[in-house]
DNA sequence: AAATCGGGGTC
DNA sequence: GACCCAGATTT
C-alpha cells in the first residue's frame, strides 16, 4: 500500500537529485572509509545523539584500540569504558560489547543482514538497525534519525510532534518507498548529510538544496515552522558533596559507580547527596565511616562543580579530607587507593573530572 | 507514552 | 538560558 503522502510526488526525481548531490558534496568522514559492517556499526552507535564532529577523535581511536569484532569481544569492560570517557550516554559502549560478543558467538563473528536479526542486539534500535542494513549490506530499509524527521516533515510538510515515539513510522513508512533501492546507502546517508549541511534545524539554507524544487514546505514558505517538536521539562537541580580523601601514603579514594543506572560502573570521588540544613562536614564524615568504615577529617571546602544532564543538574561542593583511622571491615561499597599518576587508568563522569583537574593537578 | 540516560555546540 | 545532536531502553 502507497503512502499517501507520495501521491503526485516524483519518487524518481528526488532520489536522483538526494543521491546525486550526496556522493557530489559528502564530507569525508572516517567512518566512511570502509563499508565493514563492524566499523558502521561502531560508527552508528557513537553517532546516537552524538554531533559527527565530537564523534571523529573518539572513533579513530576506538577503531585503533579495537579494530574487529574479536577485539572488542574479548577487552575488558574498564577498557572501553576509558575509550568512551566524555562521551556520554555509557550503556551505548556496554551494550555494544554485550552485541558484538554475541556476534562473535552466535554468528561467528559476522554481522547479521537482516532487520530481525540485527534488531535483536542490544542497543541496536530501529535507527542503527536500517543504517547498517543500508550502509553496510545496501539493504533498502529506513534509517529515521533526528536529521531524517526534519528533513522529511518539510519535504512533505509533516505537522505530527516529533517528540513523540509513534511519529517515526510516518517516517518509516514514507521511507519504504521512497527510499532509491539502486542505492540505499547514499540514499539514506544523503538524507542525513542533507539535514546535517542544509537542511539545519533554524534558517535552513533551501537555496542550496538539491531537492528544493520537490519540496513543499519551502513551496509554502513554512520550512522554518518545522518540524513540530513539543517541549521537554527543564532539569531538576541535586546538590550534592563530595570529598577527595587522603591517605598517609598519599593515595586518594575512588568508589565504583552502581551497576546500573546513572553513569553506571564509571568511578567517583565519594559523595552523597545534600540539603540546605545539613553541615556538609559533618554528614560526609559520617558517610564514610558507615559506609567505608573510614574515619576521615573533613577539610575546607575547595571547589563548586555545576554539572548539567539531560535531566538534571548537579550542584557538587567538594571538600578534600585526610584519613584518621582505617579499619578493617568490609564495606559493601567498591572502592580502590590509588596513585595521583594511576587516576588516569579509570573511567570517570566529566563531572568528576573537573575535580580531578582542580584538585590534583593544579600547580 | 513518558522518563531515563551525557555531554557539548549553538544561537 | 533553550535547543539540538546519525536514539535506545526502561518504566
Amino acid at each position: 500500500m502507497k503512502q499517501e503522502l507520495l501521491n503526485d510526488f516524483d519518487i524518481t526525481g528526488f532520489q536522483e537529485s538526494l543521491v546525486s548531490w550526496f556522493l557530489e558534496n559528502q564530507r569525508e568522514l572516517p567512518w566512511r572509509e570502509s563499508r565493514d559492517a563492524y566499523r558502521v556499526w561502531v560508527s552508528e552507535i557513537m553517532l546516537q545523539q552524538t554531533r559527527v564532529e565530537t564523534v571523529i577523535p573518539y572513533y579513530q581511536a576506538f577503531m585503533r584500540e579495537f579494530p574487529t569484532a574479536e577485539a572488542l569481544a574479548e577487552a575488558e569492560e574498564e577498557r572501553i569504558l576509558k575509550a568512551w570517557e566524555g562521551l556520554g550516554y555509557y550503556s551505548r559502549v556496554r551494550n555494544l560489547q554485550s552485541a558484538v560478543r554475541e556476534v562473535v558467538e552466535k554468528y561467528q563473528g559476522r554481522v547479521p543482514d537482516t532487520r530481525k536479526e540485527i534488531s535483536s542486539l542490544k542497543g541496536v534500535g530501529p535507527y542503527t538497525a536500517g543504517a547498517i542494513l543500508s550502509i553496510a549490506y545496501g539493504k533498502p530499509e529506513p534509517a529515521v534519525d533526528g536529521n531524517v524527521m526534519r528533513v522529511l516533515s518539510r519535504v512533505f510538510i509533516v505537522e505530527e510532534d516529533i517528540a513523540k515515539p509513534a511519529t517515526r513510522k510516518i517516517f518509516e513508512t514514507i521511507l519504504y518507498d521512497l527510499i532509491s533501492k539502486e542505492d540505499p546507502s547514499a540514499f539514506n546517508q544523503g538524507l542525513m548529510e542533507l539535514g546535517a549541511l542544509i537542511c539545519t534545524p533554524t534558517s535552513p539554507g533551501c537555496l542550496l538544496c538539491p531537492v528544493r524544487a520537490y519540496c513543499r514546505a519551502n513551496q509554502e514558505g513554512i520550512q522554518s515552522q518545522l518540524p513540530i517538536k513539543s517541549k521537554k521539562k527543564k532539569q531538576t537541580m541535586k546538590h550534592m558533596a563530595a570529598v577527595v580523601v587522603k591517605n598517609q601514603a598519599g593515595e586518594i579514594l575512588i568508589e565504583k559507580r552502581p551497576e546500573k543506572g546513572l553513569l553506571a560502573r564509571l568511578w567517583q570521588f565519594p559523595n552523597i547527596e545534600v540539603t540546605d540544613q545539613v553541615n556538609h562536614q559533618i554528614a560526609l564524615s559520617d558517610f564514610l565511616e558507615k559506609e567505608f568504615d573510614l574515619k576521615i577529617e573533613v577539610q575546607n571546602e575547595v571547589q563548586k562543580v555545576e554539572h548539567v544532564f539531560s535531566h538534571l543538574i548537579w550542584n557538587i561542593t567538594v571538600y578534600e579530607a585526610v584519613v584518621i583511622n582505617e579499619t578493617k571491615k568490609r564495606s559493601g561499597r567498591t572502592f580502590k587507593w590509588v596513585k595521583r599518576n594511576e587516576i588516569e587508568e579509570y573511567a570517570f563522569p566529566v563531572s568528576h573530572q573537573k575535580i580531578i583537574q582542580q584538585t590534583l593537578f593544579v600547580n
